[in-house]
DNA sequence: TATGAATGAGTTTTCATTCAT
DNA sequence: AATGAATGAAAACTCATTCAT
C-alpha cells in the first residue's frame, strides 16, 4: 500500500466518521423535534430524547452542549426550512395575486408537512424556555422573521408597483394583513377549534385567502 | 351591647374574614396567572406563585388542591372575562357590519386590557404536559369557546337573514374567516412581530377589520 | 344572693366547666384511637383526629402538649383496661383450672370488645413512633405487662400449692406458655388468617386452651 | 488478542457488572428491612434508607420504582426464606411428632437467623397506611402464607392418617393451634417481655412445643 | 378557650448533567 | 466515543405546630 492509497483510505474511514456523527446529531434532532412539542420543553426529559434516539443520555452530550442548544438548534432549523420555501414560491411567475397565492400555499404546506416546526416558531417563548435562556434565541428569531416578511413584502410592493394593489397600500402593513389573515386560520386549526366545529381546514383557508385578497385590491377603486 | 348588636358585629367579622380570604385567593391567581404566562405550566413552580403571592407554599393549599386546579381557575377566568365582554358587545345595535365591529373592537380590548388572560386562552395547553390531567381542563375550554363562537355566528347569521351577507355563507365558517383574521394580527403583536416592524397595532386592526369586511360582503356579488 | 349561694353557683359552673373540658379530652382519645389503629401513629394527622373529635387542630393542642402525649395517654389507657379485666377474673372461685379458663376468657373478651386497644398494645412500638418517643413509654409498658403477667403467675403458683399443676412446673415459665399460646391464636385472627381459612376463632380459642391446660397438666403426671 | 479472548473479556465485564447491580439492589433491600422495621413504612423515609446503603436517593430509583416496590420486595423475601426454610424441614423421616418438631425447629431458626423478616411477615400492614396500594401486597401475602399453612397441615394430615392423631381433628385447625403455640412465644420473645422476665427463650420454645404436642394427642384418647 | 389559616421543614420523586468504565 | 449509574438540587405536596383573632 503506497502513500496515496493510504490517504485516500483515511479519507474514506474521515468521511465515513463524519456521516455517522451527522447522523447522530440528525437522530437526536429528529427526536428532541418530537418530544419538544408534544410535551414541551421541561415535559421533555433528556432520557426520552435519548430513548427516541436510541442513544445514551451520556452520547447527547458529545455532540450537544446540553438541552437549550438542542432546542435552539431544533427551532433554527424550522426557520431555515420556511424560510426556504417561501423563498422558491416567491420566485414563482405571475400576476401578484397569483404569486400571494403561491407564498400563502407555501406557508400552508409548511404548516401541514411541517407542523411541529409550525408550532415551535409560534410558541417557541411558551412554557418552552426558563427565562432568560431565550433572550439570545429570540434575538435570532426576531432577523430570520424579518427575512420571511421581507419575502411577502417584496410580492406587495411588486403588485403596487405594477398597478395591480392601490398605490395608496402600506406594503409591509398590507404583508401584515395577509400573513395574519392566514396565520390565524392556521392556528385556530393548531388548537383544534377548526375540528371540534368540523370545519375542513383546507377550504377554510381557501375562502380566507379569497377574502384578504378581494378586501385588499378592492380598497384599489375606493 | 345586647344581642342585635352582637349579632351584627358576627355578621361584620364573618364578611371580614370572607373578604380576606378571597383576597388571599385572587393574590394567589394573579400571582399564578402572571407566572404561568411567563414561565408556563411547568416552568412556574408553586414555590414561585407563593412568593409572589407572599405566602408560604403550604398556604396556597388551604384554597387549591393543587397546581392543576390554581391552573384550571385561571383559564376559566379568562373566558369568563373574555366572553362577557363579547356578549355585552353582541347587544349593540346596529347593521352587521357595525355589531361585528363592536365585537371585534370588544375582542381587541380583552387583547389590551388582559393581555395575560388573551395569551393563556391562546396558547392554554403548551407545556401542559400531563395529557390524562389536561382531558377535563380541555373539554370545559371547549365548550367555552363554543360559546365564545356562538355569539360570533350570531350575529353573520342575522346579517345573512337580514341579506347584508350573501346568503350563500356558511355562517360558522365566515364567523371564523373573521376571527381567524383579527386573531392573526392579534397574535403577531403579542409576539412581538408588530413592534419590531414599527407597526401600529390598532391601525392593523382597523385594517384587517375593512379588509375582512369587505372581503366577506362582496361575495353578495359575485 | 349571699356569698354561700355564691360559692354554690361558682361550684356548679365549675363543675360544668370540668366536665366539659373532660368530655373534651374524651373526644379527642377516642378519635386518636380509632386512627392511631386505622392508620397507624404516623398516618394518622392531627387534622384527622381534629376532624373525628368535632374540634380544631388549635383546641387539641389546649389539652394535650402534642400528638406524642395523646398516643402514650391512648396506649395507658389500653394497659388500665386490661389490667382491670384480668385483676377481676382472677378473684373468681375454682379450681385453677376453671380460674385460667376464667382469666384466658377476659383476655378474649378484651381482645373482642376493645380490639383497638388490642392492637395498640400488641403493636404499640412498630411504626408507630418515631424513634427515641418511645423509650419513656416502653418502659411504663413493661411495668404493667409485669402486673399482667403477675396476676396469671399467682394462679399457676397457687395450682402447684394446691398440687393440680405439678410441683416441677416453673410459675412464671408456665404463665407464659399460657399466654404465649392464647396470644397467638388471639394474633392470627387479628392478621386475618384465621378468615382467610374459614376458621372460627371461638372454637379455635377453646381448643386451644384445652391443648394447652391439657399439655400442662398431664406434665404432672410423667 | 483474539476474537474468543474479546468476547470472554466482555462476559467477564458483563458478569462484574451484573454483580455489582444485584449487589447495590441488596445494600437497598438491606438498608431498607433494617428500617422499616426500625421505623415502620412511614416512619423510614426514602432518605435514611438512601443514606443506610450509602446511596444518594436518586439512585435508589435506578432499580426501584418507589417505596412501595421496595417494601413489596422486602415482604416477599422474608415469605421465600421462611417458606422454603419450613418445606425443607418437613420433608424429615420420623413420626409426624418428630416432624412437627422439625419444622417448629426451621420457624424458630427462621425468627433467629431473620428476625427482621420475621417482624416484617408478622406486622407487615402496620403503618403501611395508603390502602389502596397495600391490596396487591396483601393478597400476594395471603397466598405465601396459604403456602405455608399448606405445609404443615400436610404433616397434621398424614399424622391422622397414620392413626398418631385423632382422626376426631380438624387438619386445618390443628395446625393452626400448633402454629399459634409457638408463633405466641416467639411473639412475646420479640416484645421483649421474655427477656424482661429472664425466660430463656429456647427453653420457652422447647417446653411450648410439648405441651402442645401433648395437648394435642391426648385428644387421641378422650 | 376555640378557631383555622399560616408556616416551613420534611416527604417522595424527577431529571439535567457528570463521570468512571 | 459511548454507556448508563450516580448525583443532588429542585419539584409538588403534607402536616405538626403556632398564633392572631
Amino acid at each position: 500500500m503506497n502513500r496515496i492509497e493510504l490517504r485516500d483510505m483515511e479519507n474514506v474511514v474521515a468521511q465515513r466518521i463524519e456521516a455517522e456523527k451527522q447522523e447522530r446529531i440528525d437522530r437526536i434532532l429528529n427526536a428532541a423535534r418530537k418530544l419538544f412539542l408534544e410535551k414541551g420543553y421541561l415535559g421533555a426529559t433528556m432520557r426520552d430524547i435519548a430513548l427516541e434516539a436510541e442513544l445514551s443520555t451520556g452520547a447527547i452530550y458529545v455532540y450537544f452542549s446540553g438541552k437549550d442548544e438542542i432546542y435552539e438548534k431544533v427551532c433554527e432549523e424550522a426557520f431555515m426550512v420556511v424560510i426556504g420555501l417561501i423563498k422558491k414560491a416567491a420566485l414563482v411567475k405571475g400576476t401578484p395575486r397569483d404569486r400571494i397565492r403561491a407564498v400563502a400555499q407555501q406557508y400552508v404546506t409548511f404548516y401541514t408537512d411541517y407542523t411541529e416546526y409550525f408550532e415551535m416558531i409560534t410558541f417557541h417563548d411558551l412554557g418552552f424556555t426558563k427565562r432568560g435562556q431565550s433572550e439570545h434565541l429570540r434575538e435570532r428569531l426576531t432577523d430570520l422573521t424579518a427575512e420571511a416578511i421581507g419575502i411577502i413584502e417584496d410580492v406587495v410592493a411588486e403588485g403596487i408597483a405594477t398597478g395591480d394593489f392601490s398605490s395608496d397600500l402600506d406594503s409591509t402593513q398590507t404583508s401584515f394583513n395577509l400573513w395574519a389573515g392566514l396565520e390565524g386560520v392556521l392556528i385556530l386549526d393548531m388548537m383544534g377549534y377548526l375540528k371540534s366545529f368540523s370545519l375542513d381546514q383546507e377550504k377554510l383557508v381557501l375562502s380566507q385567502l379569497e377574502i384578504l385578497l378581494t378586501g385588499v385590491m378592492a380598497r384599489n377603486r375606493e
